[in-house]
DNA sequence: GCCGTTTTCGGCCCGACTGTTTTCAGTCG
């Protein structure tokens, strides 16, 4: 747990939170690329700003001798840290800034523009804006610069057209579904291949900028296919070895073959992030060994080491197989050299199912409907979970029709074999009070509250708000605890720390909610609760029966987060589920 | 700019593909 020491700290005026720290890191990254400096500083500043996105612990909180305990973090990057976390910049951030308008970075988006690009197109042309580029590019003048071509031109022109239509980013699940579709296209074409999607959809990301596919025993013919592909917009690159490809929605797909021998070299090196590979690859170097994606090769005389399957690459490397969720450089390469990986939970594992909607108010089936597919769905539990009556435009319920709706519940317990528990999603008041009074509540069988209004408060009062909710007595579970959309909105602010705390002073869970677009808690998120000794629960947030399938991304977000099922309560048998419930823990 | 059982200097992951070249620089992952 960081601490204030009293020395470096700082109150802060204009102070940034991780987020914003990490976003200054990565633009001077992107600036001293475009200026050419020296591609380790370029590196060490990318390194930084990942380090602080992902960091669970308030940064701002830490003096300079509490930063350099980072890995990653040494004197400079302390002190710039400490300057943005104080003061919202930093002055060697406006230094570059002054000379390259930020503007440019914009250009660096773009598909097959880098830095090099975008600094002779600023000083030869002036170039400064998407606008001026597109300008530039229609006007002929691009052509005309030594090492650029007309084709380059055309290219930067689809770029630009394409940045229009597509964000670039898609949520994890569409990226599966893409995925299935490309990959049973593929085995149709190769059916003794063995095909794998990796990179950020096999480490379960919840959005994944592209697709790619790795392939073991087919030929270029399956390339030519895939670039045949009906949904294939525009191949990118079209090669021996690798075949890039534009899919209608948006998805970039690469699709690469590798030998036999190398297949496990090549699923470490396309699945890992890039902070997991070069930790192994430097990891490698030490022990005299490389690492690329076609095997690890003895240093000396460059013979093989190791290759066909991941196992083996891993174990020349000294280490136990890392499951592919946990391949993000936070730990998990020191947990599997001391053999202390977590045996992580598993979808199937989810024996109950705590947040679904009925008809009482916006969800779409019965109480037995529900209580039907959760059957199918393979649970032995569920608890109904209707709004409150903050949520009117959902005909949310007041006391009254909270109780009439928890006696349906419970008479409707055991329908489908399945047990039901009468609960409540009650909406956090802005002042952290609760939307139905403790006496209705008490009388509940489960009790999530949840923000579903007023995001917009800063962050010591949304801090506050969600700790008085949780210190109710009669409030067992925080639902979609961050309020983020995936790709639409920002999570408010508020403090983890505290949130997490609180929830484990009085017992209450945090929820890790499946909805595609919240995965909230998020994996970075729900591993601070872990380590505090929070319990978990995964939950649907079902508005319908068709929602239980979600709960397979709320396992992958909870494995990311190093998760084993004695850490999340769904796992438990139900009288063990309900033993673990705040309303029925002693009061400490 | 970071880091250290090869340590305070001198390393730092690396190969495929493309376009503009005629041997390679830039981009991407």
């Amino acid at each position: 747990m960081p601490a204030c020491s009293s020395t470096g700290w700082t109150p802060k005026v204009f102070g940034l939170d991780n987020l914003g720290i990490a976003r200054i890191l990565r633009e001077v990254a992107d600036l001293l690329e475009i200026k050419g400096d020296n591609p380790f500083k370029i590196r060490a500043y990318r390194n930084g700003g990942d380090i602080v996105a992902n960091h669970p612990h308030d940064l701002a909180a830490l003096d300079a001798a509490g930063l350099r305990e980072i890995p990653g973090i040494g004197k400079d990057l302390a002190t710039r840290i400490l300057e943005i976390s104080a003061a919202g910049s930093c002055a060697y951030h406006r230094e570059l800034i002054a000379e390259f308008p930020p503007s440019v970075l914009d250009m660096l988006r773009l598909q097959g523009v880098g830095p090099k690009t975008v600094a002779t197109l600023y000083r030869e042309l002036g170039v400064r804006t998407l606008d001026d580029l597109e300008a530039a590019c229609t006007g002929g003048r691009v052509r005309a610069i030594k090492g650029m071509g007309p084709k380059k031109e055309s290219l930067i022109l689809k770029a630009l057209a394409e940045r229009k239509q597509y964000a670039g980013r898609h949520l994890l699940p569409d990226a599966h579904n893409t995925a299935d579709a490309v990959v049973a296209y593929l085995r149709e074409h190769a059916p003794t291949a063995q095909i794998t999607p990796v990179g950020s959809l096999r480490r379960g990301c919840d959005t994944c900028g592209d697709i790619d596919i790795l392939v073991t025993g087919a030929d270029g013919a399956l390339l030519d296919a895939f670039t045949r592909h009906r949904l294939v917009e525009r191949v990118l690159g079209h090669g021996d070895t690798k075949s890039s490809a534009l899919l209608q929605g948006g998805f970039q797909v690469d699709v690469r073959l590798v030998p036999a021998e190398s297949r496990g070299a090549a699923l470490q090196y396309f699945t890992g992030s890039r902070a997991h590979n070069i930790a192994l690859r430097d990891r490698a170097i030490g022990l005299g060994l490389k690492l690329n994606e076609y095997g690890v090769f003895r240093t000396d005389d460059e013979s093989r080491v190791a290759g066909a399957t991941e196992e083996d690459v891993y174990a020349a490397l000294g280490l136990a197989w890392i499951p592919p969720e946990l391949r993000e450089n936070r730990g998990e390469i020191a947990a599997a050299v001391t053999g202390q990986l977590p045996s992580l939970v598993r979808h199937g594992e989810l024996r109950g199912d705590l947040h679904m909607h009925s008809t009482a108010t916006d969800g779409r089936d019965t109480i037995e409907g529900m209580a039907e597919a959760a059957a199918a769905a393979g649970l032995e539990y569920i608890a109904i979970t209707d709004h409150s009556q903050a949520l009117a435009m959902a005909n949310g319920l007041d006391e009254k029709r909270a109780l009439a709706h928890a006696a349906r519940i419970r008479a409707a317990d055991g329908h489908a074999g399945v047990r039901l528990l009468a609960g409540i999603e009650c909406d956090i008041r802005p002042d952290g009070t609760l939307d139905l009074d403790d006496e209705c509540l008490a009388q509940l069988d489960l009790v999530i509250v949840s923000v579903h209004s007023a995001f917009n408060l800063d962050r010591s009062q949304m801090t506050d708000r969600l700790v008085r909710a949780i210190e109710n007595r009669w409030v067992d579970i925080v639902g979609h605890p961050s309020g983020r959309l995936i790709l639409r909105r920002e999570a408010y602010p508020f403090d983890i720390e505290a949130v997490v705390a609180a929830a484990a002073r009085t017992g209450v869970a945090l929820e890790i909610n499946c909805q595609v677009n919240r995965l909230d808690l998020s994996d970075v998120h729900a591993r601070v609760a872990r380590d505090r000794g929070v319990p978990l629960v995964i939950s649907s947030d079902a508005h319908s029966t068709r929602g239980f399938s979600r709960l397979r991304w709320g396992a992958i977000v909870a494995r990311r987060a190093w998760l084993q099922p004695e850490h999340v309560l769904n796992t438990r048998p139900f009288e063990a589920f309900q033993a673990g419930l705040r309303r029925h823990r002693q009061p400490s």
